[in-house]
DNA sequence: ACTATCGGGACTCCCCGTTCAT
DNA sequence: ATGAACGGGGAGTCCCGATAGT
């Protein structure tokens, strides 16, 4: 199973170079000039494993989402036997939606201008969905632990949640602005309505 | 001032045309040439007054800008006298968050691509600064009508209101979705944390 | 001798999906993908039995070439023993030379283009020699047999037959025309030369 | 006008390059960007004269048509007075149908493969087209002037001399023959069918 | 022996924006 | 102020060789 491993580490290049140029020089200015230059590929054995440009950047968002998604799934497992616990996590984690350096939000608003074509299209489902199902199964579980009031409706709160996340990574990548609500209050509003249910009850 | 009058009539023109072609096939595969066939102008007469493609999807969204902010001044004028009535008018257009045909999702989103030219930071710092002000001049006049209590943060719920349009906007370009979250959902949480604060009090 | 028949079967194979090929799209916009899906084979399996994608279309021409050969022996063993009856069969078959839909003529063109590749360049050579060949076989043999008069040169008349022939091939594929030789008038032509000589005597 | 000049000194240039280049390499393995290097145009300025490379062929042809179609007239003016004057013209040019560095010879044949663009359809038509007519009305001249007789069908023997001038020139691409019937035996032809109808009599 | 995957450039077309001349 | 000519570069496709596996 050579060929198998040459391919992968091959794409794997082919990922990881992308990557680190869009850190570089951001999405847009990324033509594939660089990244054959850079990963020493050539433009055949790149579409070769690649049927378009955005196909890469779908493919750097959906590796992402599984890196995430393993870290949730490894997360959940011990389960969140408290509601501080988990929670430090997520708060923990919430800056990363305001960073513009952030790549996740770089990709993610390139792809979205690239939504008509199926490969992007799907991945931005996927990305979506899949948010809001972590979110949901968070909840649910914070309630099957009683570290959550039943009354509060998950699948709604999860997608709140998703959408200002959404809003958030979005504004990351507004130039020039000085936010008063930050990600700060986000984790403090997730607080509050997890714990008041805030009108989002079921 | 003939001459003036000229030069309104053709930018005019060109953003209509533009607009149109919006409509027609998206921001995205839309290129100067179909600008150019479709409004009847030259490369030299467009470039004449603008300075690249990416300036008139700014000048389109300026342009929608500014007529909701007109609408808003008028509104305000006769002012909020009660809690229901402009909340009507903010519900009732609502669901164009949703909209992906929504002229203002397209360009936006296509926009926040190119926000490192300068004149589409602009007018995105605009969209965002403008969007936020609105909506928090909003909340002090009920809170001035006492239509909405002086606990409220009229800062951080408006930047909340705002980041949570943002997220439903862009989620209105994620194609085959089928959210459970919707605008709806968002006027009724509008109501409730107007209402009770909802965490956002000073 | 297994082996040997599944590799005159793959290039038969190859042979028919490109002959069909051509039929759907023309030699010009058949791509080497296109043979591939057609066929089933891949890349590779292509490749190893034949050098080029030109050299598959020189395959083509040489098959109907020996085709036609094949029945052109068949017809010359029983003989010509009156004018008319092989004249018949030729004038029968002449309408072919002005089919655009006639495959012998698209390859015929699409080959002439490259004629610098040795494997096309010998494939083509071999078309026009077998072409005078034969032609200068039949008029020998109408001569043998009293009904062609021996002052006809079958050299030169018969190479003044493939031009014309040529012509007309070529003809077949200029578009909207409305020609007023036809090949009916080169059969015409061919039976007054044939016996009157028309200058073209030893 | 000096734009007018410029454009038509680039479109000249564009044309000579084109055409040394086929005399060095033939129109096969011309590629864009030879023609870039050579001319010191740009790319972008080529496709703005120009659709396609195919195009630039067309117009190579297209200007030899011209070209040949002046001489054409020129000639026409002062008339045959004679059989022989004229027809030494055209026997003199004969041999050109038979040299394979005659670049009207390649181009033709190019072109032909590429007959179903648009463009390409045109001119070869034209190019047809205008040596029927221009064989046709050296006839009817003839005629008039009582050299030619009246018993000789103008238009059937124009297009049997254009369809061995296209046998003749197709003929001069195939590598490596020792063909018998030369431009010679073309011109004693003509001059045989010319004289005695030939079994193309009206 | 035979197949398939991988890799390499070259090429076409297109598109945006600049720079002239008018 | 308008309309041309012009420049440069990018994306994707294609044909084909090389390098392995089976």
């Amino acid at each position: 199973m050579k060929q198998e491993e040459r391919r992968k580490q091959t794409i794997q290049l082919l990922l990881d170079t992308t990557k680190a140029l869009i850190k570089e020089k951001g999405c847009h200015s990324l033509t594939m000039k660089d990244i054959m230059e850079k990963s020493g590929l050539s433009k055949g054995a790149i579409f070769h494993y690649v049927r378009s440009k955005d196909e890469i950047f779908a493919w750097v968002l959906q590796e992402r989402l599984e890196e995430t998604h393993a870290r949730f799934l490894n997360e959940v497992q011990h389960g969140p036997q408290t509601f501080e616990g988990p929670m430090q996590q997520i708060v923990h984690r919430l800056p990363l939606l305001e960073d513009p350096e952030e790549m996740i939000n770089q990709v993610l608003l390139y792809l979205i201008g690239k939504k008509d074509e199926p490969a992007v299209a799907n991945v931005l489902k996927q990305f979506y969905e899949l948010a809001v199902q972590r979110s949901k199964q968070w909840i649910e579980t914070g309630q099957q632990h009683q570290v959550i009031p039943p009354s509060v409706d998950p699948g709604k709160t999860a997608e709140l949640f998703v959408l200002l996340s959404l809003g958030l990574r979005v504004r990351s990548a507004f130039p020039l602005l000085t936010p008063t609500y930050t990600s700060q209050d986000f984790s403090s509003f997730m607080i509050h309505v997890l714990q008041s249910g805030c009108g989002l009850n079921k």
